[in-house]
DNA sequence: CTGAAAGCGCTTACAG
DNA sequence: CTGAAAGCGCTTACAG
């Protein structure tokens, strides 16, 4: 009921007996204020619990960011990274305008020098924050690298870098994914079939993080004494033909009663498995891409492992928004769910 | 590159050649302006296409909008209702002060009254929009009525009502619920086994929708032509040894492999199966609540069916927050994933 | 080291 | 029917 029941800075600027900009150099910690005005300031900014009004903020700063968004490019069997640009999008459009320049760089998931290519490109455009998905391992820590270097906060997605310490990570836990696999496939199958896991990558570095699924994978068969033959293979392959000629050498001696491949690649193998007419093997794997979607309703895949790709680049791109428009504490770590897609819920997955 | 590139209302002003406060007056449809004046502004806004600087409105308006929360009163059986509430406050807290007012009116699920008054009070209130879950169905509709009466706009989250058209609906499709539930059952079990579904409710109106989910359930076996027969039971009670009794006159003359429980209230058989130590029976329930997640993590319950509550509430806000302060349309139906959770994947759920 | 003043893009009385 | 002015809670030159 003070006479004087004045907003923010005004307020502390009338207790303190200073002006509004010398509140504003103390609250932005600039140089050029009185040891003992400082303090004076700070000690009122706590007693009141001050919270600047994000709004007003936004409103009187001219102040842009700039942030990039280094992913791979969208194709046919990863339609999937174009979304988590919309849900960025969308975040941003939802909530009125907070200053923010986004700029995407694509690059080829099967291809090393296009992310060089890209990743200098956003090097140079003094950018302040990016968000990216750690593709090839010895780039990104290159790239990470030179991000600290020029001071620019990245943040990681989809999958972790060894020793590497991002402003955030957003992603699954890898080994748990692997686990809730397991679990389903214990429904699927009777003790002692056989399990084939393929980690199907052009490019070594994936198959690194897979290999982590499928310890989780073995992990849990081991935790509940669940008797089953797990054979799982490593091929450095992409496409069709090739998938062909695996699948037909390893069926000639091995009986899988189920597969499971721990990337994207699920429907490579559903598409063999439908032209072939072998219904009778279970198929699971992760990613909700169209053409997995595609085998999923027609029964050839029965579980996929997803997270939402939207949620997840709003969550990045939240990080960067935490950092440095509301300068508030960002979470290090922050794993998504790991969603279980059925032929029965995949209509409302996305909502 | 025009000399005078200024904002938007100064903008529209200038090339109206009036002063903002009419501009104002267009923008916000209100009377007294000149017919000509309004046509020449508003052909100028559409030319502009001029999108308001929301950050400024909010600045700007002392204008704040009550909304209300009409939903059951946490009980240890619905923790799940605490949740929705932390959902909305960060959502506000995340982006700044909207100038909301938010008013939690909590009800008993068991008890018709307290909805009544709970309801009563909050109409009173002269609040703007309001949340609501309509348990009690009747009730419901005359609050609706009620509402439409004062021109409060009213969300329904959880479950739809028969004829009333909220201004959305947020919450999942029910009878895809019950195919989900269907589908996972089919890995459950085996050809020609019995399945027991029970509808445990101590209210009538509530088993209403569930009898759906019952429908999208035993519709789901027929699509797929599998054999296998369903018996299904609405039992209006609520406690442990109500169920006990039940139970234990069943299975002396059934012997049901898989029991599903169309709400969320399977831990009352879960608790049932582990005190008889009936662990060949599998269980499937409905709802991310910690009574059930405990008998999840011990294997008594198989699957949960759930809806992100969080997120439910986060989207039933924004709902609100759409029509009142961004003033953009509405979506009327928003279907929630119907979402898989294991004992594997609990742990991330809500992330 | 400090302050007065203008401005961000709107809204809100108030005056005519 | 219309406009001039103050203000929302901040930031940003600029002057001293």
């Amino acid at each position: 009921m003070k006479v004087s029941e004045l907003s923010g800075v005004k307020e502390i600027a009338r207790r303190a007996n200073v002006s509004i900009a010398t509140v504003d150099r103390v609250l932005h910690n600039r140089t050029g204020v009185a040891q003992k005005t400082k303090e004076k300031i700070l000690s009122i900014i706590k007693e009141m619990d001050y919270k600047p009004n994000i709004l007003a903020k936004r409103l009187a700063s001219k102040r842009v960011y700039k942030f990039g968004i280094l992913i791979q490019k969208e194709c046919s069997e990863a339609e999937y990274w174009n979304v988590p640009v919309s849900g960025i999008q969308e975040a941003l459009s939802e909530f009125g305008d907070f200053g923010v320049d986004l700029r995407y760089y694509f690059f080829d998931r099967d291809d090393r020098e296009s992310f060089l290519a890209k990743s200098d490109e956003l090097l140079k455009k003094h950018i302040d924050g990016v968000i990216v998905a750690p593709i090839f391992l010895n780039e990104t820590k290159d790239f990470a690298a030179k991000c600290t270097e020029k001071r620019i906060q990245f943040v990681f997605i989809e999958s972790q870098v060894p020793s590497v310490h991002p402003l955030s990570y957003i992603g699954q836990d890898i080994i748990q994914s692997g686990r809730v696999v397991a679990h389903l496939c214990k429904y699927l199958i009777q003790p002692k079939d056989e399990i084939l896991v393929l980690n199907v990558a052009k490019e070594k570095d994936i198959s690194n993080h897979l290999e982590e699924k499928i310890r989780g994978f073995e992990q849990f068969f081991i935790d509940t004494s669940y008797q089953c033959s797990i054979k799982s293979f490593n091929i450095e392959i992409a496409d069709d033909e090739e998938i062909t000629a695996f699948m037909e050498d390893y069926l000639n001696h091995q009986q899988p009663k189920l597969i499971y491949v721990t990337n994207s690649r699920a429907y490579l193998v559903a598409k063999y498995l439908k032209d072939r007419g072998l219904n009778h093997i279970k198929l699971v794997g992760n990613g909700y891409h169209t053409r997995n979607i595609d085998f999923l309703k027609e029964g050839y895949i029965d579980f996929l492992i997803c997270q939402k790709p939207l949620e997840q680049g709003y969550k990045a791109f939240l990080a960067l928004y935490e950092y440095f428009i509301a300068k508030r504490k960002v979470i290090k770590l922050q794993y998504m769910p790991i969603d279980i897609v059925t032929k029965e819920n995949y209509i409302y997955y996305e909502n």
